[in-house]
DNA sequence: TACCGG
DNA sequence: ACCGGT
């Protein structure tokens, strides 16, 4: 592996972990072993550094996305699988890196705001579309309004996690809570049997497996 | 690694 | 005092 991708693999992680700020180029070379020197050999500066990081980071988002709108037999099944991108996605991302982008490194919290635009938005957008088409959702709804409001639905929830009783629910629960409600308020009868199909089929996999 | 400047 | 950059 190269020692640029080396360098953005390793500061990534602990970046994510400890935070943007607190992580000093001093921190990267030691745990790299490495001098402070080779990491500018590659980088111009710490924005430099973040903002590969970031662009590296929302590559590897972007492609789950992809991968999981290729491999969908129908929109009711595709949502699923979207959702389920969009909750793990969002999870990956640490609150505090997000705080830190934001105030510090705007070129960098820019991209992750297309990336939501582009990648995030788009994606639900689609499958939408496509439920309309195949008669699963209801065509009254606005696609890129419900897409925005799910968006935003799912991070209120990352961003107020101290709001809500924490022993009562754990944060999967609530999005899984959240996903059921919002899924059914799109369906038609036909989706929402469809939908009704693969849940059974899930809980009978998870069955077999315990 | 030591050092400077912000 | 600390940390990015030389």
């Amino acid at each position: 592996m190269e020692v640029r991708d080396k360098i953005i693999e390793k500061a990534g992680e602990l970046m994510l972990q400890y935070g943007v700020r607190t992580v000093t180029m001093d921190d990267i070379s030691r745990d790299l072993g490495i001098s402070k020197k080779t990491i500018y050999q590659y980088f111009k500066d710490k924005k430099d550094l973040i903002n590969q990081i970031t662009d590296s980071f929302l590559s590897m988002e972007r492609d789950r996305f992809g991968s999981v709108e290729t491999e969908c037999v129908d929109s009711v099944h595709s949502l699923m699988l979207i959702s389920q991108c969009l909750r793990e996605s969002m999870k990956d991302m640490k609150l505090n890196v997000l705080n830190d982008l934001q105030k510090f490194y705007p070129e960098a919290w820019k991209m992750y705001e297309s990336f939501k635009k582009d990648t995030m938005l788009c994606s639900i957008t689609r499958v939408i579309i496509r439920g309309q088409e195949e008669g699963y959702f209801r065509k009254e709804l606005d696609p890129e309004l419900m897409a925005y409001v799910r968006i935003e639905q799912v991070q209120a929830v990352m961003l107020n996690q101290h709001s809500l009783p924490r022993e009562k629910y754990t944060l999967t629960e609530v999005q899984m809570q959240l996903f059921d409600h919002f899924a059914h308020g799109l369906f038609t009868i036909e989706g929402h049997q469809l939908f009704n199909q693969y849940t059974k089929e899930k809980l009978k996999q998870n069955e077999t497996l315990n």
